[in-house]
DNA sequence: ATACATTATGGGTAGTTGTGGGTAATTTTA
DNA sequence: TAAAATTACCCACAACTACCCATAATGTAT
């Protein structure tokens, strides 16, 4: 049975390694289509995470971002925070990417990676962040979620 | 690892020397297409910083800038304003580019610079001054921000 | 159950990259 | 025209990264 391409479920713990390389799991390559040559753009999820997107999924975002006239000074301002802090990777003979510091920092990564399939894209975070994160949101007012309800069928 | 071309992604903080030079990250060279004989278009950025094209890029430009009519006065001011302070600079071999003394002095940069890609051209800021010009254009435009958000899907 | 392949993790090495500075050629100024 | 300043081009070196191999753990097929 195929699966669907460049589509990501599923939780894995992992480790960083010492030099900032994280393997992507072996379901995820596998899923990943050839057109993107082994490669991901990996930058800053709005959640203190990182975020990873398969090369042609960003080639996508980049291609609206291209339409933005730098003339306005908000299209500036979110052409840079969008890319700004987004590099490309290539997973190694191992299947593991580098983690930039800038991202290692921000998303507080340690020793221990949990890497979480998110359909189109992949995150990754330091548990204890995903933790405290995950209670907060648990804190949310449920009519978020009723409007929620409204749009997508589970 | 044949990524996109002329496209500029990530943050990266190099150092600028004593002479006015500084580096153009090898990310950046290395998806610079061969027609631009390893040179670029430095200008003022409508934010205060440089802005850096590569050559062909800078070209397409101007054929636009050639179909404004100068009848217009806004147009006039417009054309004369994106070019007067526009110069065309090589990267030497170890990738550094000069700065004219005007666009230092212009981005008020000092011993560091933060290299920005937006996709279409490379920014070089004073860190200093992109944080206030950031923290300004939050406070200002969030709501169009959170519009553009919405239409671009991450 | 055994052999084989794949996967996750660690580490070594050679080449690349960022940074400083030197010297000769070129341009500017007096 | 000569002196001064600027620019272009070169070399050196430390830090980093990409690429390679090794190994243990896990999964798969015969």
């Amino acid at each position: 049975m195929t699966i669907n391409q460049n589509t990501f479920t599923g939780e894995f713990s992992y480790s960083l390694d010492i030099k900032g390389r994280v393997n992507i799991p072996a379901k995820f390559r596998n899923v990943l289509t050839s057109d993107n040559e082994q490669s991901f753009v990996i930058t800053r999820g709005m959640d203190p995470c990182v975020w990873v997107y398969p090369v042609t999924v960003w080639q996508s975002i980049e291609s609206e971002l291209r339409k933005l006239s730098s003339l306005s000074r908000i299209n500036r301002s979110f052409v840079r925070s969008t890319v700004r802090y987004a590099s490309s990777v290539q997973y190694d003979k191992q299947g593991r990417i580098a983690i930039t510091p800038n991202l290692i920092e921000y998303a507080q990564l340690g020793k221990e990676a949990l890497i979480i399939g998110m359909v189109n894209k992949i995150e990754i975070w330091n548990p204890k962040s995903l933790d405290s994160v995950d209670q907060e949101s648990h804190k949310i007012d449920s009519s978020e979620f009723d409007e929620l309800a409204n749009q997508i069928i589970l």
